[in-house]
DNA sequence: GCCGTTTTCGGCCCGACTGTTTTCAGTCG
């Protein structure tokens, strides 16, 4: 938790600098470390003790000096000092768009505006307007986009990937009607596990078309602004923005680069840039006024001495460097996956029958899937009995030999239970071809142990959603991941990337974390009907964040080598 | 505050848009 904690505050100490309005640079490291620290693998606290903070690319000497002091006495004395002169309100304004430093700070001092109420007022009495650079139209646009924040979800928070997937992906397929190349960027198509809005680009030599059809998609709810080459709408669904550019083709590479990110990433390549005497912008890599590169992202990677970084790796961890000594690891790729490892049926709590999985799935171009229905304790989504589940295990085999070009696996999720027992005897446990463990209940009560114990079943193979927690609502069960992990290493047990939208278990985060001690990772959608199989991807995603290749992920593996693992040979 | 295939000091990405301006400031991505 400290790591979160230890975030927060280098952002909120960011914040206020820049409402002090001192040096920028710093103010950008003290953003920089906050980014790192919250996506950083290991507990701080933990970390220090074996090595120096300021191993971590963008802590040095002053920012390690500080997570230390925190580390030790709870707090940091300069974060303390910068910001007791400040108002709280003044860090909620910041949150919304468009009220800058200099805006907020403007207001503070000559109206003594401390609050977003105080802001309304002096807004609508006029005695903002009376200060130098308030002119109508800016105070115009900030009650529109106070009102717009106040209504909608704009700028208050991130939204899970999974959640928005479905209809960004709608889009995507409604614009590729009129034009071509729709493509995501921005944390989107880096899979982040959160977006805060959706950037797309297409390329078309008549972007008013593109943009006019666009604003006129009925997922729309408000358009914010369009023009030729760019078009920005909220939409009827979570209220998220999505902007539209629209580019020519020799330039898409390059936009495509630039808009994807991340920020980190961008501002280290155009430094590498500048030093080889270019300049990337938006619009291609420039040397003088010649144009070098653009029309591709590999060309843009090339023209600075870089091996194309696939978009789920630019973050900025490191991944420059490696493209720079070509030493770019081969992460996993989406058409490496072969089949889904934990799919529900109507069995226990799914919708569809297995005849209708294995129809989708093979349509979907898998070879092969897992059908793990809950075991008889979790009552609450029609777990299944010893007999119910031998019956299932008939009709896979049926089915296996009916439909030709994929493979059912017969499957279980089977329960942990609070002694730490398995919901089936080994002697059930025996006649499946793979086992997911997993905890549904009983969260409080000595997980860690539960985990454990269950790992040493011979027949348990992976380890369902490790962290049990559901983005939506509820944090997670009191696990000691260390300790799993290293069983893990001892027991030969795959550890799951769920990929339903709601779980994202494990997270890229953990997922870097397990990778350290060498384990194997199983996708799974977790999926209780069909449109949820679609889902596999951000499976995927998380895998390619945490810079897996296809060997540690088993479900790009051939079948039967993936049985052989399954079955304990080597 | 961070960092080094020109540097331990002196840099630190780049462009668009909007509005308030008369050459620029602020914000955003």
């Amino acid at each position: 938790m400290t790591n979160q904690e230890l975030a927060e505050i280098f952002n909120l100490l960011a914040d206020a600098l820049e409402f002090k309005a001192e040096n920028p640079f710093k103010i950008q490291a003290y953003r920089k470390a906050s980014r790192i620290i919250k996506d950083f693998s290991f507990d701080l606290k933990e970390f220090c003790k074996e090595k120096p903070l300021t191993a971590i690319p963008g802590i040095g000497e002053g920012i390690a000096k500080k997570i230390k002091e925190y580390i030790e006495t709870g707090k940091i004395s300069k974060f303390d000092e910068e910001t007791k002169d400040i108002p709280k309100g003044i860090f909620e304004m910041m949150k919304i768009p468009y009220l800058g430093p200099k805006t907020l700070k403007r207001a503070y001092e000559k109206l003594g505006v401390d609050s977003l109420d105080q802001l309304k007022k002096v807004m609508d009495d006029g005695s903002l307007a009376l200060l130098q650079g308030m002119g109508a139209k800016k105070i115009e646009r900030m009650k529109e986009t106070i009102q717009l924040f106040e209504t909608s979800e704009i700028g208050k928070k991130r939204f899970v990937i999974g959640d928005v997937y479905p209809v960004i992906e709608e889009i995507i397929s409604r614009l590729n009607e009129v034009t071509r190349n729709v493509t995501p960027c921005g944390s989107y198509r880096r899979m982040k596990e959160t977006v805060g809005d959706i950037d797309l680009l297409a390329i078309s030599d008549k972007g008013e078309e593109v943009t006019g059809f666009f604003i006129k998609l009925p997922f729309v709810r408000n358009v914010i602004s369009v023009g030729s080459t760019k078009a920005t709408v909220i939409l009827k669904t979570h209220g998220i923005q999505v902007d539209l550019r629209v580019v020519k083709a020799d330039s898409f590479g390059a936009c495509l680069q630039y808009f994807t990110g991340s920020k980190a990433h961008n501002i280290k390549l155009r430094t590498i840039a500048k030093v080889k005497g270019l300049k990337i912008s938006e619009y291609g890599v420039f040397r003088g006024k010649k144009k070098v590169a653009g029309s591709t992202e590999k060309e843009v990677y090339k023209s600075i001495g870089l091996d194309y970084i696939p978009p789920e790796m630019r973050e900025d961890n490191g991944e420059i460097k490696l493209a720079m000594e070509h030493r770019l690891p081969r992460i996993v790729e989406y058409k490496d996956f072969l089949g889904d490892l934990h799919i529900h049926s109507k069995y226990s709590d799914g919708a569809e029958s297995i005849v209708e999985l294995a129809k989708t799935a093979k349509a979907m171009g898998f070879k092969y899937i897992a059908i793990c229905d809950h075991s008889k304790s979790v009552t609450y989504a029609g777990g299944l009995t010893e007999d119910m589940l031998l019956k299932k295990n008939e009709e896979i085999d049926t089915i296996n030999e009916e439909i030709k070009g994929i493979s059912v696996l017969k499957g279980a999720e089977v329960d942990i239970l609070s002694n730490g027992e398995l919901d089936y005897k080994d002697s059930i446990l025996e006649t499946l071809d793979i086992v997911i463990a997993a905890i549904h209940q009983g969260f409080r009560k000595n997980v860690t142990e539960r985990f454990l114990q269950a790992m040493e079943n011979p027949f348990v193979n992976i380890l369902a959603h490790p962290t049990g927690r559901l983005i939506s609502k509820r944090k997670g069960y009191d696990v000691n991941l260390e300790k799993v992990f290293e069983k893990a290493k001892d027991e030969g047990i795959i550890l799951e990337i769920n990929s339903y939208f709601d779980r994202l278990d494990l997270d890229d985060t953990n997922v870097r974390r397990a990778k350290s001690f060498n384990l194997l990772f199983s996708i799974g959608t977790d999926a209780h009907n069909v449109g949820m199989l679609k889902y596999w991807r951000l499976g995927v995603g998380i895998a390619r964040r945490a810079w897996l290749t296809k060997e540690n992920v088993i479900n790009c593996y051939p079948l039967p080598k993936l049985k052989k693992l399954l079955r304990g040979e080597k």
